[in-house]
Order: C-alpha cells, then sequence, then structure tokens
DNA sequence: CCGGTATCAACAATGATTGTTGAAAAACAA
DNA sequence: TTGTTTTTCAACAATCATTGTTGATACCGG
C-alpha cells in the first residue's frame, strides 16, 4: 500500500473525493500488519473519529482493494481480513486460539506441482496458511484451552 | 473415512442411534472426491430420501467430523467443504470460477518455516489452496468472465 | 457557488449455519 | 414386545458478517 498521500492523489486520479473519513482509514492502514477485520479498522479509526459508520469503513475497504493496494483475506477465522502489505509476496501464520494473523515472509520456491498431479487446472496462484499458536497463546495455554472452532 | 459398514459400528460404539439417513450419508461421503458443502450433500441425499432435513444432514456431516471420519474445509468459497478423505495429508486445487476443489497429492516437504520467521509461532499445520480455472472453467473462459470472488 | 459524491443513521436483507419447539417416528436394550 | 432414549421433521427464529436502501445532511472540488 503507499503512503496516504499518494493514496489521497490515486483516489482523485480515479475520480474518487477525499475525506476525513478516508484519510484517517489510510492512516490507520498504513504499516499495520495485524491483517485487521473491517470491525477492527472501525474500532480503530473510531478513535479519532467517533461517529463513522462501519459502512464507510466497508466501502473504504473496497475502494482500496479494488485499486489494489490491499488485498482481502480469507484465512478461515470468519472475517475478511485487510491486508495493506502488497508488496512482498508472503504467507500467513494464524492462531488457533485468538485468531491473530501475522506475514511469513519466505520464499517457497517449491511450490511446483509434479507433472500430472493438477488434474488440468490452470494454477494462477498459490497460498500457504500455517496453523498454530501465537506467542501470547502459547503463554497462557497451560493445560486448557479450547480452540475457536473455524467458521461456523 | 471408513467404509458404511464401519461407520456403523462406529456410531453404534459411540453412543449414538444409526438411522436410515446417517447410513445414506455414509454412502454419499463414500469416496466423494468433490469436497461438496452441506447443502451438495443435501442434495445428494435428497434423490434418495426426498424429505431428509438440511439440519439432519448438518448434525450428521458434525459427527462425522467429531469422530475424525471427515475434515471440515475453509477454502474461501463461502461455505464449509466436507472431506472424507482423512488418510493422506494432501492440499487443494479451488476453481475462482465455479468454485470446485480438487485434492493436490503431492508432498511438499519444503515447507520448513526458515529460522526466525515463524515469530515465536508454535507451527501445528500448514494448508495450501492452490487457485485457479478447472478443465470445465478454461474452456468456457473464452475471453471474458468474471471471477466469484472470494467470500462476501 | 454548484453539482455530484460521500456520509450518516436507521433499518432491512442476504446466506450459511445454528438453535428451538413439539410432535412423531424410529432405534435398541431389556 | 415393551419402554426409554434418540433422532428426525417442519417450521421457525436467531446468529454473524456483510451488503443494500433511504432520505437527509455535509462537503469535495472544479
Ligand atoms: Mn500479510
Ligand atoms: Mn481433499
Ligand atoms: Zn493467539
Ligand atoms: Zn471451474
Amino acid at each position: 500500500m503507499r503512503t496516504p498521500e499518494e493514496l489521497t492523489e490515486l483516489f482523485r486520479s480515479s475520480g474518487r473525493k477525499i475525506t476525513a473519513q478516508r484519510q484517517c482509514i489510510f492512516r490507520v492502514l498504513q504499516g499495520n500488519e495485524t491483517h485487521p477485520s473491517a470491525e477492527t479498522v472501525h474500532a480503530m479509526v473510531s478513535v479519532e473519529m467517533e461517529t463513522i459508520s462501519l459502512k464507510t469503513v466497508y466501502q473504504t475497504l473496497h475502494d482500496l482493494a479494488e485499486l489494489g493496494e490491499i488485498i482481502s483475506l480469507d484465512v478461515g477465522t470468519g472475517m475478511t481480513r485487510f491486508d495493506p502489505n502488497t508488496g512482498d509476496p508472503h504467507h500467513h501464520l494464524v492462531c488457533r486460539k485468538c485468531r491473530s494473523v501475522r506475514d511469513l515472509v519466505a520464499g517457497f520456491p517449491d511450490l511446483q506441482i509434479p507433472e500430472g498431479a493438477d488434474l488440468g487446472f490452470e494454477v494462477g496462484s498459490a497460498e500457504i496458511v500455517f496453523r498454530g499458536l501465537c506467542p501470547d497463546c502459547q503463554l497462557s495455554a497451560q493445560g486448557q484451552g479450547a480452540d475457536i472452532p473455524v467458521r461456523a
């Protein structure tokens, strides 16, 4: 994702108008590595703008995704997560307990599908989701503690 | 997943009763490689039993998942898919257009996370989702044709 | 300044899934 | 066979993330 300033320019040049809400969302997303959901973005933005609506957040996130400035992620946590890190291709670590999502910056160049194993699919991309326990949840996982079920 | 006969025994020995509905679901799942959703299982079972309720299908699928006989999959198609192939670990090919899901039986033993890249996560499993176009959709993809958006 | 967006609140709707109820049917142990 | 327990069913309502709607107000930008 580009800087809020560049996004401002991009929005304008793509026929969109610049509002305080949108710029606030730009700022919140900038450098954010937590892969927030729309709700989470809304909560963060609400600190600065108490009256911003969740609807507006969804709209702006969709605009950003449409422009390729953020990526919509579905890692099975029940809510779409948004990722401003569009620069380097990467994979994700997902905590089974608290559902936090972190980047895993590693190549894995060996995702070549063996001859004939692709069943005729024309494969365009591959995503790896590593599931486990984040550092925080390892501490609080003394003995018991059920995982949060993955979506429904 | 075991055979319908073995599942019948397993259900009984786990305190569950055997019904015509459940056995019908066992049969439909047996050897099914399409990763059906609950709705799809319901549709298939309905051919034999017109009055079976979707609720019953959900219940039985959950029982089977609880017993480890099938796996619940979330590959971003909006509906949970069920996989009776619990024998060999494998990954999945997902069609961007029709959302069909097929097995990709390949090792990928090189999913070792580089030192320090795991951010302290205690990683238990890794799933790879390959996205692309299935053979059928390659044919009907002459020129245009929008992808079905991934969940929401 | 003016026209077109954007935002807001408030609300309804979606779609997959789960919960509830009460009645009827079936399973199965004795 | 009988009696207890489970399961199923229909018909609903509820959930949760997300999208749509409306009408009024605000404000961006040429
Ligand atoms: Mn990421
Ligand atoms: Mn599979
Ligand atoms: Zn955690
Ligand atoms: Zn397809």
